[in-house]
RNA sequence: GGUGCUAUCGUCUAGCGGUUAGGACAAAAGAUUCUCAAUCUUUAAACCGGGGUUCGAUUCCCCGUAGCACUACCA
């Protein structure tokens, strides 16, 4: 095996979200790129021209810039030329010596090796019209357009020369189609599962080329593409597997199997309960985003949430993802993408599908939100607090909320929800909270307390804990029932800080306001 | 139906012939405490079945079973 330089693409079609699937292979692909040295494109495999989705590949491409998986080459490396500016084409601008990039604008180079096939007798012209096939299909049982039938069909090799001119010329539309010799074992090697041997007989005579809109099927143009572009790697989904020994055929039949690239197929991402490929559908029934970005689907007008929009980080997204089908080995969990480019190989990628585990999701969310600074979570919480119409505030109080609060969240989201009594006083007060920490000498006790706290000139935590408790023993009083007491008139509810913390950030003033609401209010 | 891939706690996985089968998420219990969380400690939890190979199989091979994928003029 000749050495050469690493060149990994991630080539999807841009007929919809990006699913997260889709996220970890272009993972994956980027990390062996990245690990190696070599160069990630991105192509877009836009040969269905019925299934394409305006905006998808603006969709694609945002969503690898935000989870930091760069492009080399390709669309979307616009960045990557000396000065280039994202201007004439947006986020989809390409860059690379080896374009374009985008399959339907390749159609002259197809055009080019669908007829090296057809001339070395290694691919025919077919007019069977997908009516008549279906037919076929109907009238026999397993059909399958190969050896076995295709000299009773309608192609060039039962039709004679002049019919097929005759044909072509009266615009009859027609594909071509990659005649595959029977009965010969064909073996892929896979990186991750080693070799795969299939016989060529259970494979039909694949369409490579469809004249009614003059591009390729994906076979054709993958193959063709990735040869010329030279990657050296090849990584997709496990979906891909059955009909790779299909492409090493079409290597050889182009005589290019001493570069075709090498193969890895990746397991699959599974439902979260039951079995079967992860799906939008599951997202959607089991409340969790399967897309990067939130997505409207112009085509039905529907809204798919989106991790960036739930409140992900990026950093936990990859890390998540990484590990959804790789493992170091070690008891290590958390990678930077730094580190996951040192540590990742292929051939510690395991076979099986996994099941999408979105609670782990959330922990892995969690670790990172620990790991950022209070000024930068304040900076995070800043929207959150304007919406709530909190605008002026202490910075440095800011950050100390965020500093006592942190742990106790996975999202930035959360922030508010478990925070706002610091912002807020509370109007109403919680009925189970009350029910059991409001007792009948609860409001004399807040009495005495309020009267106590009013005459603190000391407001710190360390004083009032001192002269609370005192107050508490002396009158023989239940620490809890007075504490809670205390804490639901601050708070609304039994929940939060320790309750010196929270009289720190209010202040006495807005304490003794607070008590006096509640003293007034709860009946 | 055909072909292929896969198979360790509920989940993600470690293990690459000899281990008390390890870790993490989730779960349970306890500690802590003025509350709710968090945290810490602990517990429970797995080698799909059957044959081989071998002194010895979770590990290697075969068969079965199950799951998944593919089987389009979609990718």
């Amino acid at each position: 095996m000749l050495q050469r330089k690493v060149r990994v693409r991630f080539a999807p079609s841009p007929t919809g979200a990006l699913h997260i699937g889709g996220v970890r292979t272009a993972l994956y692909n980027y990390l062996f790129a990245r690990q190696h040295g070599g160069d990630m494109l991105l192509r877009i495999e836009d040969t269905d021209s019925t299934r394409f989705v305006p905006g998808a590949e603006e969709y694609i491409i945002e969503a690898l810039q935000w989870l930091g998986i760069e492009i080399d080459e390709g669309i979307g490396a616009w960045n990557k030329k000396q000065g280039a500016k994202n201007t004439d084409k947006g986020l989809c601008s390409e860059y690379g010596e080896n374009g374009p990039y985008r399959q339907s604008e390749r159609r002259d180079i197809y055009h080019k090796y669908v007829k090296q096939l057809l001339d070395s007798g290694k691919a025919y012209i077919a007019f069977d019209t997908p009516e008549q096939l279906e037919q076929k299909r109907q009238e026999i049982k397993n059909f399958q357009y190969d050896a076995t039938t295709r000299m009773s069909m309608l192609n060039s090799l039962t039709l004679s020369k002049e019919e097929v001119e005759k044909r072509i010329a009266d615009g009859e539309k027609y594909v071509v189609r990659f005649k595959i010799e029977p009965n010969e074992d064909v073996t892929v090697h896979d990186l991750i599962r080693g070799d795969v041997t299939i016989n060529s007989s259970i494979l039909d005579d694949k369409v490579l080329y469809k004249s009614a809109d003059d591009l390729p099927t994906y076979h054709l143009a993958n193959i063709v593409d990735d040869h010329l572009m030279q990657v050296s790697h090849v990584i997709r989904g496990e979906e891909w597997l059955p009909s790779a020994p299909l492409h090493v055929l079409l290597y050889r039949a182009f005589g290019w199997e001493d570069t075709m690239p090498e193969f890895a197929h990746l397991p699959l991402l599974l439902k979260p309960d039951g079995n079967g490929k992860l799906s939008k559908r599951d997202g959607d029934r089991l409340g969790f985003p399967v897309f990067p970005l939130e997505f409207h689907d112009p085509k039905t007008g529907t809204v798919s949430m989106g991790y960036r929009e739930q409140g992900y980080f990026p950093e936990a997204v990859i890390n998540f993802l990484a590990l959804l089908g790789w493992h170091a080995g070690g008891d290590k969990e958390l990678y930077s993408i730094d580190e996951l480019i040192q540590e990742f190989s292929l051939d510690r990628v395991s076979k099986s599908g996994a099941k999408f585990d979105f609670e782990k999701a959330k922990w892995f969310n969690h670790q990172y939100l620990q790991q950022k600074s209070d000024t930068e979570l304040a900076e995070l919480f800043m929207p959150e607090l304007q919406k709530h119409g909190i605008s002026a505030f202490p910075q440095d109080t800011l950050e100390h909320i965020c500093g006592l609060m942190k742990e106790r969240v996975n999202f930035v989201s959360e922030l508010w929800e478990q925070t706002s009594f610091f912002f807020v006083a509370p109007t109403e007060f919680d009925e189970k909270s009350l029910k059991k920490r409001w007792k009948e000498e609860s409001p004399r006790q807040m009495q005495e307390m309020y009267e106590l706290l009013e005459q603190q000139d000391d407001f710190s935590a360390a004083n009032l804990d001192k002269v609370v408790m005192q107050w508490i023993a002396e009158k023989e009083y239940g620490v809890g029932l007075v504490m809670n007491a205390f804490r639901i008139c601050l708070v609304g509810a039994a929940r939060g800080p320790h309750i010196w913390e929270i009289t720190d950030v209010i202040g006495k003033e807005e304490t003794l306001r607070r008590m006096q609401y509640a003293m007034k209010t709860i009946a």
